[in-house]
DNA sequence: AGTGAAAAACGATATAT
DNA sequence: ATATATCGTTTTTCACT
């Protein structure tokens, strides 16, 4: 699917995306505009989807973060979804199989704004809410599988 | 903490981390060289902790994700800790309170892959596994809080 | 902290292999 | 699919506010 040289290319930009062309081309061996199109067609094919930011919550005033298993009442699955979706301090949720139907992340200043967050939702879900102690992975790159 | 300038700046590189400098300038209302002094200090504050991809997983074969909650047998937490970390396949890993000790997220070709992980940690600990059905968020900023 | 202007580095493009 | 050469653009540096 990719070759060892976009490989190195997309190792490379996700331990820093700022990388210019010039320092990715000198990386992998290649000139700059080879680089630059295979970036393009990394990014045609949708292998690259964007390049981001990697930011510090506490930085943000962000104290902890919590994991919330979510659980919605009968008929309440929807409405679920959209609060949890208008509510910007989940930064992530997944829809999942089994008894919980949705495993977020909460980014959090205090444990009060977590009890009012939590009480939003009370009324049309059961949760059960884990505070983060320390973040034994932080987003890596899962391996590239050989084919 | 961050004034409207740093926020504006920080926003619009978690949408493209490689937007020039330039553009950013003109985004904000400065010069380049102001944006240039800005994002240096952003990363010398600790708020910028560096600039990474968006990658697709199933363009690299990943073919889903599960969110696997572990909980070590007793004496068995450094073991199950060190055995995730050895995992590449586990991309994101948050220790916890509560009965679960480990909330872990995997990428996975294939439900035999899925389960030759799962055996390894079988004889350390309990897991709870919930596959990915949709990823309602996919990562985002938190709110910049008014300080 | 911020600017504007010059120097240096970079990226886009055209052409060729 | 890649390289080299050119050219316009961007980034960096620096003197100044």
């Amino acid at each position: 699917m990719l070759d060892a040289i976009d490989e190195t290319i997309v190792q490379a930009l996700a331990g820093n995306a700022r990388m210019s062309l010039k320092e990715l081309a000198h990386h992998v061996g290649l000139s700059s505009p080879s680089v630059s199109e295979r970036l393009r067609r990394l990014e045609e094919r949708d292998v690259i989807r964007g390049y981001t930011l990697d930011v510090n919550p506490k930085a943000l005033g962000y104290q902890f973060q919590a994991i919330v298993r979510i659980r919605p009442l009968p008929g309440q699955l929807q409405a679920v979804q959209k609060l949890i979706e208008a509510t910007p301090e989940f930064c992530e949720c997944d829809k999942v199989t089994g008894e919980d139907c949705f495993v977020a992340r909460l980014f959090l200043q205090s444990l009060e704004q977590l009890d009012g967050i939590l009480d939003r939702i009370a009324s049309k879900a059961e949760t059960n809410t884990s505070i983060v102690k320390a973040q034994t992975i932080r987003r890596r790159l899962p391996p590239f599988p050989a084919e």
